[in-house]
RNA sequence: UCCUACUUAGCUCAGUUGGUUAGAGCAUCUGACUGUUAAUCAGAGGGUCGCUGGUUCAAGUCCAGCAGUGGGAGCCA
């Protein structure tokens, strides 16, 4: 069989030494015509494989180059060198795949990310975007295990929605209808879609809230998790077009349910990653102390990146409403000083992102969930609270990201939600499917939605969303 | 979309008040090297200075437009 081989992984794991293997990678390195730095990705870690003299022609030497594919045989001992464990004396080497130097762009020094960027189908191969890839592959797995061991039925939202109004931004139109003009046209010179592919007009999705607030109505307990997508022309370092969300909604949960479990789900997901990738993430955290050090000392973070996970992990997030986080800010010396760009003067503006930051980063130092916004800064289907302002949200700001987590509990009385919806000029025909849940068996319930993107961002210490993702979609961008 | 900085060799960057053949480190190529750890040593090649136009005797350098990239803001996850 072909594929007969040991993960490098396993072999540098484990105790054992001489006995026989194979292993299949690529090189990183090949130093002193002796010595190659194999990776075959199971780990950041290279085994060092020993071609010894005369084992390989000239032809087949000058072969060995960086990026190129290799297979190897030989005995697994103890080094003879300082720097690894153990080590392969090879026996047999055979090129599998040729990489010419001249041409291969990645070299054994540091890159910038911005190049990388560039080259977005070949930096995994690098040690920055291997961890990367293996962490965020980590939490991917542990939200699946989050909600699996708590009976949360996993359910897949369309991606191609025909509704118009999920209320989350602009959104990318889907149509097979031709572009040059010819396309059918009602009487008005509008396009009539019901001349398309679906029979009406229809988007790319930028939430699953609506389908996973029908399915928490006969499930009690449900998540999604698959990509959305948002045409907004954002160009930050915070958002994508393409992006994956985690979206749990949970009947008989109130606003304070909803917080324990996303508090508890995002510990719980972090922690997974500490105990499950712990050499990627110290590499990670060796990344970020090396970048820290170019910075001068007043914007130097005070934790480096695992002291700060496993603070996280380890104390209660800071819960306050919005009236008081309003409070603390105008309060603030920051404020009386006029260090903010807007200035706090009075309830029911939103918070701008200094604002967010001032709290997170200054104040609390830890993680915020801030609780009960002014309802004409919400959606439609969040709850009005009593005091008639203001509505059950909920936002969890985490430090150095901004906003990580949106939810709230849900409008579930029929004339509320209806009067609501009038007021925001959210047309009612189109949204029938949804209002049925309040006609039929309604009941409180709550849920937010997670950007995990901007969780992987947390954990790897990364700061520009575009290397979280392998292949990130942006304004003007969609290459590979 | 707005504000701002930047764009010079494969990569990371120098390049003075506009002045003659545009430099460095790393990478690459050639050679040396049997215990190296981003190996080391010697030598060589490599540039339409983002694009378009303008000012000038003369533009990598000054001006305008466009494009791209970084950072910040807005929108949000």
């Amino acid at each position: 069989m072909f594929n007969k081989r040991t993960k490098i992984k396993q072999l540098l794991e484990g105790d054992k030494a001489n006995f026989e293997t194979t292993v299949m990678g690529w090189v990183r390195t090949f130093r002193n015509n002796q010595f190659i730095a194999l990776n075959d990705g199971s780990t950041n870690n290279n085994l060092q494989v020993v071609a010894t003299l005369g084992l390989l022609d000239d032809a087949t030497m000058k072969r060995i180059t960086t990026g190129a594919c290799i297979k190897a045989t030989g005995e697994i001992i103890e080094s003879l060198g300082k720097g690894q464990r153990v080590e392969l004396k090879a026996t047999a080497i055979e090129i599998l795949g040729d990489s010419d130097a001249e041409k291969f762009p990645l070299q054994p020094k540091k890159h910038s990310l911005e190049f990388l960027r560039e080259i977005a189908h070949l930096r995994m191969r690098t040690n920055t975007f291997g961890a990367i890839f293996r962490v965020r592959h980590s939490l991917a797995y542990a939200v699946h295990k989050f909600y699996n061991d708590r009976g949360f039925v996993y359910m897949h939202t369309p991606i191609i929605t025909g509704s118009d109004a999920e209320g989350a931004g602009e959104m990318f139109k889907v149509t097979t209808l031709p572009l040059d003009g010819t396309a059918p046209k009602n009487d008005d010179g509008s396009i009539n879609y019901k001349e398309d592919f679906f029979g009406k007009s229809t988007n790319l999705t930028v939430s699953g809230q609506l389908e996973g607030e029908l399915a928490a109505m006969s499930f009690s307990d449900i998540y999604t998790f698959g990509p959305t997508f948002r045409a907004e022309n954002s160009n930050t370092t915070r958002h994508l077009a393409e992006f994956w969300m985690i979206e749990p909604e949970v009947a008989f949960n109130d606003l304070e349910d909803n917080m324990n479990l996303a508090e508890d789900f995002i510990k719980y997901i972090i922690k997974f990653a500490v105990d499950n990738n712990g050499d990627d993430l110290a590499f990670l955290a060796q990344r970020l102390e090396e970048e820290e050090k170019q910075k001068p000392q007043n914007e130097r973070s005070e934790m480096g990146l695992l002291d700060k996970l496993k603070f996280v992990v380890d104390n209660d997030f800071e819960r306050l409403t919005y009236t008081e986080a309003i409070e603390i800010l105008r309060e603030s010396n920051h404020n009386k000083k006029k260090k903010f760009q807007y200035l706090i003067e009075s309830w029911g503006t939103d918070l701008q992102s200094e604002h967010e930051r001032y709290l997170v980063e200054k104040h609390f130092k830890k993680p915020v969930i801030l609780t009960d916004y002014p309802k004409e800064i919400k959606s439609f289907y969040m709850r009005q609270n009593d005091d008639g302002k203001t509505v059950a949200a909920m936002d969890i700001l985490a430090p150095g990201i901004g906003e990580i987590v949106g939810g709230s509990q849900r409008e579930e009385r029929l004339d509320k939600l209806l009067q609501r919806m009038e007021e925001m000029q959210i047309p009612v025909e189109e949204m029938n499917f949804y209002l049925d849940t309040r006609r039929f068996g309604s009941c409180p319930h709550a849920g937010f939605g997670l950007g995990f993107e901007r969780l992987v961002l947390f954990v790897t210490g990364m700061t520009n969303i575009r290397d979280v993702i392998p292949f990130p979609r942006y304004p003007k961008s969609a290459a590979f």
